[in-house]
DNA sequence: TTGTATGCGTTATCAC
DNA sequence: GTGATAACGCATACAA
């Protein structure tokens, strides 16, 4: 059944009835109606492929997340999804698993497809290649939004980020305020800039309150819970051990707190713990933490809502969103006496 | 720059231009290496929309999940995309909050898609409407392959589960070998087959062990942690309240689980505990939890390779594929003496 | 082995 | 308001 037969049973041309579908203006009430009913008696449904082909682009976006078990991407994938729905577009997902190359061969099936746009957190931040071809994309009419991580020769892209910098100040400031002077960081590679920015974050509130950066309190780990277990390891066997840590993001968090449960060790009362992002399953089973929260589903949320607008007024000048962040406070940013 | 425009770069048909790039033995090599050629030169790459009309199905398999914010769908997800990409196909996904209705404007959507194949846990699992759409789409030749739950109506479509009433029995029966006796089950609606599969585990384990099945020790929740948590209070509260209580999925463990912590009870040490589906990230904080753990990953792989497979071969029979479970004892299925 | 011609189901541009 | 018809970019039956 298509919309050459719905015609013929209707006694009007394909042209009218693609008007009905269309919901064009320029079509009588009553043949409108006539159309109508006959789509409905015979079940048509019609074809979003040969609509796509005429129109040149599809009513489907593309989403590339770098990892599937990383619950960051649970709020966001949501969020994005729950935008798309509502405004009539489709979800296509990639996951690349922190791979470029994987990344690379994602974006160029991407290209078969005239996708509406593009939303990505990009795996090859500083390997410019991804860069240049979101960038080519964008310029050939089919917006690019970035999400969470600048990236080498992106910028003249969208991006929606989270205010990192501020938020893992404020998250500082409050370990100041609690006492501490020995404050550490588990800190990530600089080419990720979300976890970057928090460790300027962190600077500043140091330099800012008149405490003294160390570098033996700077423990640089890949963004992954391995590394950051072994990061709070170094740190807690120097002579004098930090009396707090703030750690640069969700899985950072959890290979810290790993280390201090394996040696008996309790954040909130034999060190301070301070995370970026929220670990919802801690909440249920009541492991307490302090973090410097965003929500991953407004950042979704947002930046489909920014590919939906960039989609129709292309020109305009690249646009940043920052979603806000806020604290968390829920006892571990302190340490028992 | 289309098939037409190559066919008279390389100076041959587009006929052969499409024939190259489908990879038709029909073709002379020297002619395929030429039009190869000058795909490459020109950068050329071949319109998937084009070619989905044009062949009446694409490479896009659509899953549709109930609730994109419960872990197991991301492993679910995660292996269906790795076996999807691995043989050239693309995911479309659909989350539909177990919500029927917005379950069924998914599939129609889906419907103007001519997708290869359907991967869906159903949310209208009771509702016979999913079903009669399900069983319409595998009849018209758009194969469906059920995951982890059984629906009304369902009952001619291929469908992976993991081994539920023998995973849940194993688990029980360990409970009992820890000599356990009053072991209580935190149960789900019955028409949710993968908690109802388990529910009956557990009662074949305990009839099987020679221990009277108790009423009160059953708790009826509704698979959400919340319930499971009043569940867990109710069997707490009771006069003689259960040494161990099953769980019957990730959410109600983690209900479960709050209940003992506000209460100050630890698993494994006041009461036995046992999970079924294993939570990543209290391993990494180091929370442990016996579960009987199955692996969503290969449920997805396993479930989109069956899809597959469906796709080549039409017309065999219904196939069932169990994936097994295996029990992980972390020492929450003991208690102290 | 290659080419020609037609169809896939829409949308869009014209005429009327 | 409505209709006829040419795209859209590819696959394929059939012919050569």
């Amino acid at each position: 059944m298509n919309i050459r037969e719905v015609a013929k049973l209707a006694g009007v041309s394909v042209a009218t009835v693609s008007r009905v579908i269309n919901n064009s203006d320029k079509v009588k009430p009553l043949t409108r109606e006539h159309v109508q009913q006959v789509m409905q008696e015979y079940n048509f449904i019609p074809s979003a492929t040969a609509r796509d082909l005429s129109f040149q682009r599809s009513k489907v976006v593309a989403v590339v997340v770098p990892d599937l078990k990383n619950p960051f991407f649970y709020g966001l994938i949501e969020g994005i999804t729950k935008v798309a729905e509502k405004n009539g577009y489709q979800v296509l997902i990639f996951n690349t698993n922190e791979n470029p190359d994987k990344e690379y061969s994602a974006l160029t099936a991407i290209r078969e497809r005239n996708v509406a746009g593009i939303l990505i957190t990009a795996a090859g931040v500083k390997d410019e290649k991804t860069g240049r071809i979101l960038t080519e994309y964008q310029s050939e009419g089919t917006p690019v939004v970035l999400i969470d991580r600048y990236i080498e020769g992106g910028d003249s892209l969208d991006i929606v980020v989270a205010d990192n910098e501020s938020g893992s100040y404020k998250a500082v400031c409050e370990l100041v305020r609690q006492g501490h002077e020995r404050i550490a960081i588990i800190a990530g590679e600089k080419d990720y800039s979300p976890v970057y920015e928090r460790e300027l974050g962190y600077r500043r509130a140091l330099l800012e309150n008149g405490i003294r950066i160390r570098q033996m309190y700077i423990a640089y780990g890949n963004q992954m819970a391995d590394e950051s277990y072994k990061c709070m390891k170094r740190l807690m066997s120097l002579k004098k051990p930090p009396t707090a840590v703030f750690c640069g993001n969700n899985m950072m968090s959890l290979g810290a707190l790993r280390y201090l449960i394996e040696n008996n060790m309790r954040a909130g009362e034999d060190i301070a713990v301070f995370g970026f992002d929220d670990i919802t399953v801690l909440n249920h089973v009541g492991i307490p933490l302090s973090v410097v929260d965003r929500s991953e589903r407004e950042m979704g949320m947002k930046a489909m809502e920014q590919l939906l607008y960039r989609m129709k007024h292309s020109g305009i000048e690249r646009t940043k969103i920052s979603v806000p962040t806020r604290l968390i406070l829920r006892g571990t940013e302190k340490v028992k006496q």
